[in-house]
DNA sequence: ATGCTTCCCATTGACGCCCATATGGTCCCA
DNA sequence: TGGGACCATATGGGCGTCAATGGGAAGCAT
């Protein structure tokens, strides 16, 4: 009965309105509200230009990583660094959307349009074109991030 | 309900004023007042060009990190000079804004933007150059690494 | 007194909360 | 089977509230 709506599929797009806000797609708000998530916890993605976007679970997921390591090493900092100063916490508003904050922008290159990715357990914003790019790369077998020419 | 609101995470920069204040960011005061936090401790990060700032647990924790260490060693004794001897209280004012010192200038290279860092129970200032450089080369040392499970 | 800090209040710009409209799809029933 | 009512989603925008910031004036110390 919840065996595909329990996780973070396909993907769509939607505009950003003018005063920056994006309508998160009703499938995935489904998600979340099974999963009873209210608050969103948002990354950089480590090897695309995309903003990881999940419940506390997420976050967990990466605490438990640094947990392994020594506190008070470089390498705890460093990892810290990442997923505490660089994760946003986001609410949405009544309606389903969220900001598209400078934060999200700069790192994505999102200008206009939000390309919504499942990914299973959490989802991603794309800048459009960056996504289809980097799926074409990923259907070739080809997994670097540098652009074709 | 609160389970995660209550850690210190992402990052905002703010400006400093005419007379050396700086707002600490709303998500920050919250978690402080929650914590009961009225004084804090600030010293210096024993990485990066960073002031990490919290309340007296954070004094707590640092001295225990020395206590487990041989303490005739170089390392204890850096970290003691550092802890003890770099370490300043503040107060923040009715509206939520700390001085920035030249004990802070010094050590981060602020001049006339502060960055305030999540670090989950504490957080840090940051010159907002340095910050964005520091995280640009922690997501590069990630690279290599595995996901976390 | 002079410089610096602390307390107080004013401004403004951003964000959250609310309601309105459009658009596309689905279901029902004739 | 086609038309139309109905509904959910996406989108637009008004407006109040609050955070961030600026600046005056009163205390404190040197």
């Amino acid at each position: 009965m919840f065996g595909v709506m329990n996780r973070f599929l396909s993907n769509a797009t939607n505009r950003i309105d003018a005063k920056g806000r994006v309508s998160v797609p009703a499938l995935f708000r489904a998600v979340l509200a099974q999963r009873g998530v209210q608050e969103l916890y948002c990354l950089q993605d480590l090897v695309f230009p995309a903003i990881s976007v999940g419940g506390p679970d997420l976050l967990e997921r990466y605490e438990r990583q640094i947990a392994t390591a020594d506190p008070f090493s470089p390498e705890a900092n460093r990892m810290s660094l990442l997923v505490h100063g660089g994760g946003v916490f986001m609410r949405l508003d009544a309606e389903g959307r969220l900001m598209v904050t400078d934060f999200i922008r700069d790192f994505t290159g999102i200008g206009t349009d939000v390309t919504f990715v499942g990914r299973s357990d959490h989802f991603q914003l794309w800048q459009p074109q960056a996504f289809h790019e980097a799926q074409a790369a990923a259907r070739e077998g080809r997994l670097s991030m540098s652009r074709p020419q």
